[in-house]
DNA sequence: CAAGTGCCTTTATC
DNA sequence: AGATAAAGGCACT
């Protein structure tokens, strides 16, 4: 199946499915593997034409985030001369509508870690807890359903390499499976409000709750403040925090009222897409020599 | 190659 | 409220 791309609606499937963002996509060759909706696909894009097998289009386009209109962000997260070079260097990178259970999960998972060790936790945790599928005459894994994971002993859970991670995944996973409760329907809340909700999950901090927002729960203002993040906004935001500027070190992390304020920032001076902003600024920062 | 540092932080405790 | 420690282990230098 195949998909052209407008040339106003530009779309870098490397940037996008790399780093950081989703951690279960696999390039060989010229293909993306993944499971998505419990389902092993692949997809590629040659220039402006997006390639795809055994997943929907209608989906695809969903879960690449191609309604979003890059121009109009672009735009409008366009606030200064640091911003206009992110966004020339990564420009066709989207933010992704990811399902929200894997992607929650996923960011209790990814505290404290660096993602070559978060890809191979939801790796190893997906292949003890998911269910196989076969697809081009290789094993591709389900991420585990709330019910597998709120079964699963923790030791079980500890041995894909989570740590201290697997009692939060457990209790989550528990909460989620008791009370059959649906992510999803927090799409429909405003942002403080869904924040709010997320909150209440062991392992789920400010962080991880801004990430789940963003990159699942269709809350694109939402701005994670992780250690590339701060970094950003001490080197070249500081003027806007007179005297936070000096207390906040590279080394201590931010307390609940330091990550608010920063945070804040990045809604207030980005905009309704400084969620957009967040990702370019990490990526550039990420990769620059 | 060993040892040290850092990691898309949160929770528990003082 | 606010600071501080601990967490479990992998990846990178």
């Amino acid at each position: 199946m195949k998909l052209k791309l407008s040339t106003d609606c530009p779309l870098n499937l490397d940037f996008t499915l790399c780093c950081g963002q989703a951690f279960r996509w696999n390039k060989q060759g010229e293909w993306w593997y993944g499971v998505v909706k419990g389902r092993a696909c692949k997809l590629r894009q040659a220039e402006n034409t997006l390639e795809f097998v055994n997943v929907e289009s209608g989906f695809i386009k969903e879960y690449l985030g191609l309604d979003d209109d890059l121009p109009e962000i672009f735009a409008q997260i366009s606030k200064d001369e640091n911003m206009g070079l992110a966004i020339k260097a990564f420009s066709g990178l989207r933010i992704l509508h990811q399902e929200p259970w894997e992607c929650l999960i996923s960011y209790i998972c990814a505290t404290y870690k660096n993602i070559a060790a978060i890809k191979r936790m939801l790796h190893e945790l997906s292949k003890k807890f998911g269910e196989k599928t076969v697809f081009e005459e290789r094993h591709f894994f389900t991420f585990p359903k709330a019910e597998k994971l709120a079964k699963a002993s923790i030791s079980g859970l500890a041995k894909c390499g989570l740590g201290y991670r697997a009692k939060y995944v457990s209790e989550t996973a528990k909460m989620i499976h008791r009370t059959d409760f649906d992510l999803g329907c927090l799409k429909r809340l405003p942002y403080d409000e869904a924040k709010r909700e997320l909150l209440h999950f062991h392992g789920v901090g400010p962080k991880v709750a801004d990430c789940v927002l963003l990159f699942s729960l269709g809350k694109t203002e939402a701005f994670p403040v992780d250690v590339w993040i701060k970094r950003v906004i001490m080197r070249y935001y500081a003027e806007y925090f007179p005297k936070l500027a000096e207390r906040i070190s590279d080394k201590k992390s931010l307390t609940d009222r330091e990550y608010a304020k920063l945070s804040r920032f990045g809604r207030d001076y980005f905009g309704k897409y400084a969620g957009y902003a967040q990702e370019y600024l990490y990526h550039y920062e990420r990769t620059k020599v």
